[in-house]
DNA sequence: TCAACGTCTTGACAACTGTCCAGAGGACCG
DNA sequence: CGGTCCTCTGGACAGTTGTCAAGACGTTGA
């Protein structure tokens, strides 16, 4: 019988299994940290035991690049939105801004995880395909906001794909540490440095 | 007696074992990052046991933070020499851009050190006040840069120190990781960026 | 009803962690 | 020489870690 319930293969609800498993450990990891996220903690905010874990992953790593995987699919496409709906240069910019700044209100944890974890392919190679994988993605969507800003403008980008990417991201960076410290006007800052910033990525 | 050997009183004496054990963890952090670099390990690769750390350190946080202050002390004045040195705008970009890849090609254990660490600082908050310390200081640093540029160029910076700071800094960040993954023209591209950006941040 | 299977729990394991401490070793001073 | 202090060692501790395996549970199919 294939009720509603029951609609899926087995193995369709073994993957999905791993993504609610991987979405769990996704919000730990965002809580703790990578350095002080150990298994146990991560199925006790969840709804399994402890041991689940190795059914469902091969090992601590291959959850933790799952979690990787999962987190970017959530956020490749945050700014398409900016891009899509904007009418002019200066609309796109402070659009791009406040959006921005709702990205560290709404999901500063899970940013500051993706900041670890980039840290940590420093020193472990494992994660390295993963995480480089992302860090792409993620200069590609900073490169159509720029390119776009550009066009609207009437203007050629000044940097390439990665100078803008290195740049906006460390000015979010710097606000999201100030945000997740206390400093008050961090994020008013970010909005006003994100304006600033994309005029001077014309020539 | 006070011969050359013994010429320290028992503060300065102790105070410099301090500094060794501080100066001897640092490369085991720089090596293994924060999350793996266990009290036994530091003090594997020093001249200690494991069981002295609690002799001169009270906590493995504060050996960490004391370590944190003392990487500061080295690489705070480490553009100073190029901002004295230069004679024309096009020049201080060429010896600053030069610096920055032979700080990665020399330390760069030490700097993915630096980012792990401030990502844990989003974590915990017993790191903060020392990283938050050392990071406006690194401020000050990138805007003694920017600002002798603009000096030379004979205009205005077009950003505040902050934002300056987040944006090279994270052109220096994507950098390093691209050194450290193996990408081969990570500090050749470094070096091209530099020169690009910092034309850009005058009005 | 019984057997087989996929799923999950529970407990165990060896290794490792930060921390502490009893005491050895040596330098110094009376 | 004897005593006192500082320095440092090595082992022990309680707790945590990733990993694994034996078995319980519930569903399915014959």
């Amino acid at each position: 019988m294939t009720t509603a319930a029951t609609r899926r293969t087995p193995a369709e609800k073994h993957e999905e299994r791993r993504r609610a498993l991987a979405a769990s450990a996704l919000t730990t990891l965002g809580e703790l940290g990578y350095a002080r996220a150990s298994l146990r903690e991560i199925a006790k905010s969840s709804e399994f035991s402890h041991g689940v874990v190795h059914y469902y992953f091969h090992d601590k790593l291959d959850l933790i690049v799952s979690c990787v995987r999962q987190y970017k699919a959530t956020c490749v496409h945050r700014y398409d939105g900016v891009v899509d709906d904007a009418a002019s240069a200066d609309g796109l910019a402070a659009a791009f801004a406040d959006a921005l700044v709702r990205t560290i209100l709404d999901e500063a944890p899970m940013h500051r995880l993706w900041y670890d974890l980039r840290a940590q392919t420093m020193f472990t190679a494992e994660l390295r395909e993963a995480v480089l994988a992302i860090d792409a993605t993620l200069e590609e969507m900073v490169w159509r906001v720029v390119a776009r800003y550009a066009d609207l403008a009437g203007a050629a980008p000044a940097l390439g794909p990665r100078a803008a990417y290195g740049l906006l991201d460390g000015v979010f960076q710097q606000a999201l540490l100030g945000h997740l410290v206390g400093r008050d006007d961090a994020l008013v800052d970010l909005d006003a440095e994100v304006r600033r910033v994309l005029p001077t990525l014309l020539v």
